[in-house]
DNA sequence: GCGAATTGTCAATGTCGTTGACAATGAGCC
DNA sequence: GGCTCATTGTCAACGACATTGACAATTCGC
């Protein structure tokens, strides 16, 4: 009767498995009862719990990159895609994203994300000093989106639309003394589906990245 | 010898020092520590630690709005300087910057900053819908940036610049065959301040937002 | 098969948030 | 001043958690 045999591939899996399952942070018992083996086993495979969720941390995203449209043909549709996916794989695992977030962890798909977006904004004509400032500007929009939006996603869509009510009405209720035009835009706040809000944020940027390309109408 | 006398005020107080002293999570006991007192005296204050969080956030983004120049000068000049000021909030506390990001705490100060938005957008010549979902992407915008700048913000410049090195450094030193544009555009990569690519993302935004405005040339 | 490296198990440690029993303090009242 | 009583600091303890070191079972190189 062999023992439980674990691998790093076995340990990620279950890890994520795990995440993508609650919003709460892991802990090593419940990894270590969902692998059928003792909670410190997993000493032997990483060296501490934040290797682990590096671990994980990059199998999510190597979802963003896969099966992209192939370069060249519309490389603003192809910069949205990948936004939308990043955005999707950080409100997804909220725990991870905030890893993701305090520093590039650096692993292939990171790379690989990185290289797609920048191949896709030279392709719009933008200088290299404006891509990579364009790039910069994108992920900060995406992940700031993705925060924002991972905490109520986890919940189920009518749960979710109760709580962008309350939020409405919050702002409904001020007193419009002294808040007359939250009050009255109160009906709009929050409206519709936040990727649709993103989508806006989104087309909003791009035309402002837009602006660079030299030779456009806008361009400094 | 009266023994040290707690009230809420203090314990805000020192919990937001700490709080902007170090990138870490406050413990009760630094905070007792800190205050001449037992740890747990804090309980008769606070239900728990979340409920003390919640304080402090809202103290936090009390700096937001304060003393911004009168409404209707230059619409774009205040809706930078409202964004860059609750960027360096967030990125001054990131642990705060998590809490207020995961759902409006709906405070004094979240409503002011957001009714002074919402006046801007609309000055500027936004209809409803526009002007709210502008406010959206300004948020998601800002609010992303400070969190992927927070962890280094908390480090002294030098080391900042540093960590920014390294990075660059390892985009310069992937594999060019497979990812050639990183290797050649690693160079620009994090370059310059922090604040400045927000700029950079702000400035982009608000020129596709303009294009939103009726009578502009772009306008959808 | 034999010895050595791997790898799971178990007991223990340290940190942390939180709770309950207890004691010191201070305010109101006589 | 002395009583009552609520407020509030103190202390010991608990439970959840990550991590470590000693030990034992397994597996692999030879």
């Amino acid at each position: 009767m062999a023992r439980a045999r674990l691998t790093r591939e076995l340990i990620v899996e279950a890890a994520a498995t795990l995440l993508t399952e609650s919003t709460d942070d892991i802990t090593l018992a419940q990894l270590g009862e969902v692998l059928g083996v003792d909670p410190t086993a997993f000493y032997r495979h990483f060296r501490d719990k934040d290797a682990l969720m590096r671990a994980v941390s990059d199998r999510i995203l190597s979802a963003v990159t896969v099966d992209l449209p192939p370069p060249a043909s519309d490389w603003r549709a192809t910069v949205v895609e990948i936004c939308r996916r990043l955005r999707a794989a950080h409100v997804g695992n909220p725990r991870l994203a905030e890893l993701v977030r305090s520093g590039p962890p650096l692993n292939r798909n990171e790379f690989d994300l990185t290289e797609r977006l920048l191949v896709e904004l030279r392709a719009a004509g933008l200088k290299p000093k404006a891509a990579t400032m364009a790039y910069h500007a994108l992920i900060e929009l995406t992940v700031g989106s993705a925060a924002i939006d991972a905490a109520l996603a986890a919940e189920p869509p009518d749960a979710r639309r109760q709580t962008y009510e309350r939020w409405r009405s919050a702002y409904r209720l001020l007193d419009p003394a002294e808040y007359p035009t939250s009050v009255r835009l109160a009906g709009q706040l929050y409206q519709g589906d936040a990727e649709q809000r993103f989508q806006f944020a989104l087309d909003c940027l791009l035309d402002g990245i837009a602006g660079h390309v030299p030779g456009s109408a806008r361009s400094t």
